[in-house]
DNA sequence: TTTT
DNA sequence: TTTT
């Protein structure tokens, strides 16, 4: 089975801050939204369109932390990983339906200046896989962060 | 504005078959759902789980036609493209969401003998843009098909 | 024939300025070589190495033009393109590859102050195809320009 | 340091077999070169050019030793790593360059009927990091192999 | 050197 | 040759 291919890479602005949840057992997820724009011009008018699209980004327990750390709204990160729809029932007992992205990599875009990630400069940390032996105290000058797969985080 | 991405890459198969739509004005869409898959051992139970993810692909025009004359269920594609969130009013009132996979660029994966897009071969197809020169009646042997933007399609 | 996928995507920086090139017939393209980082950490010694990874990109047209005008060294950019190895022959008479990105899209990541392609913000330009209907005068409001393919360039 | 991404991606066939190398301490790695293909049409001639590019394909350990053991010559695969570029002295004393493609992930496309890999459908083996507990003797099952980074391999 |  |  498989031989399939799952993903996603963005790089956008943060609309709002990362929100934390912690669970029973240690783990955690940290949640934010993230901004990409287009822009086109209609055929018909001649004006400009500048649309917003808004996606659901997930991080999972160390890269949740830095993120929460190190990341604020209007901040510029390029994230990569998997689509995810959820289904939950809605208050009415409806069907929803929410589509995410699973953080598996990410990379700060904006420059923090005098800070902890990298004085100055565009500040980085990451989840790739492979290197969960780095485990720095400064996030930015590494990729240090295994974004563990098998929790059972209950999404 | 911008300097921001919205990219999405998948290796799937076809969970039914390309639905078109005709819109007034000779532009249309097709719509189908591609699978992926993950497996992953659990860690408590030492079982392998595996799971299924959907993907709502939405391809315009040429490419639509193409897609709706050379693909069947079952059959694997890589698909290439930008995420969008549809919104809309549910019968109750209630705004939903949608996520779809706008295409972009695509390429035949499933094998096809004796048949036109490649006989024997993985068929390929695609929307690459700056190759509309290009419009074969052999859609495998080339991108030939430009994805249009601008098309003012309701979505 | 195909069914073919070859795609890079880097984000790095400019170690030197755009270098352009010009043809008779009014075509030229533009080179620059851009750094990514990688950094891990010896398992015997315990030592932190950061290695660095030149890549050369060629962008073609209007869209050297833009990166001549918009980038300079130090600079931090999104690229995307394809792989192509060039074969020539050294002075020694023995052929020589070199490996290059050929840029399709691109993102400035370098906020530019009180500038042109958008003050004060991540700075965007982009080739993307399908929207060459774009010719601003401020490329980063938008993805103005399309990387022509068949220019029959010398490479 | 960094907020930078290396990354490739590539489907295409293999143009020869795996050709493994192994070291002391117990590493290994395995080579092969890969395909992908492009075509348009010339401008002025008005004629169909295709046209090959070479990719140098780099595994490691476990990976290489599946793709070893299930690929073969002209198998599709979709392959996912980072651009390196190598540095080595000509006989002639002079340095010459080598591109590589240094793999990350990948994916069996060529379908395999009766085998292990996955019976009759498109196989897949991956290197997937943050799964190395899978060690499945189905490497088509599921992501099993992690491409480890930091085994002090020659390259 | 692949594939169609 | 970049960046932190």
């Amino acid at each position: 089975m498989s031989g399939t291919l799952n993903k996603v890479m963005l790089i956008g602005h943060l609309g709002d801050e990362v929100k934390m949840h912690y669970f029973e057992g240690g783990n955690c997820i940290g949640r934010f939204p993230i901004a990409t724009n287009e822009s086109y011009t209609n055929r018909q008018t001649g004006e400009k369109v500048t649309t917003t699209e808004w996606h659901n980004i997930v991080v999972r327990n160390k890269a949740a932390e830095i993120c929460e750390k190190y990341l604020s709204k209007g901040d510029k990160i390029y994230v990569e990983g998997r689509l995810k729809t959820r289904q939950w029932q809605g208050e009415d007992g409806q069907t929803r339906y929410s589509t995410e992205i699973q953080v598996q990599d990410f990379t700060f875009l904006t420059p923090k200046e005098g800070g902890m990630p990298n004085q100055g400069g565009g500040a980085q940390a990451s989840t790739t896989q492979g290197q969960q032996r780095n485990q720095p105290e400064r996030p930015a000058d590494t990729r240090p962060v295994q974004q563990e797969e098998e929790d059972d985080l209950p999404f």
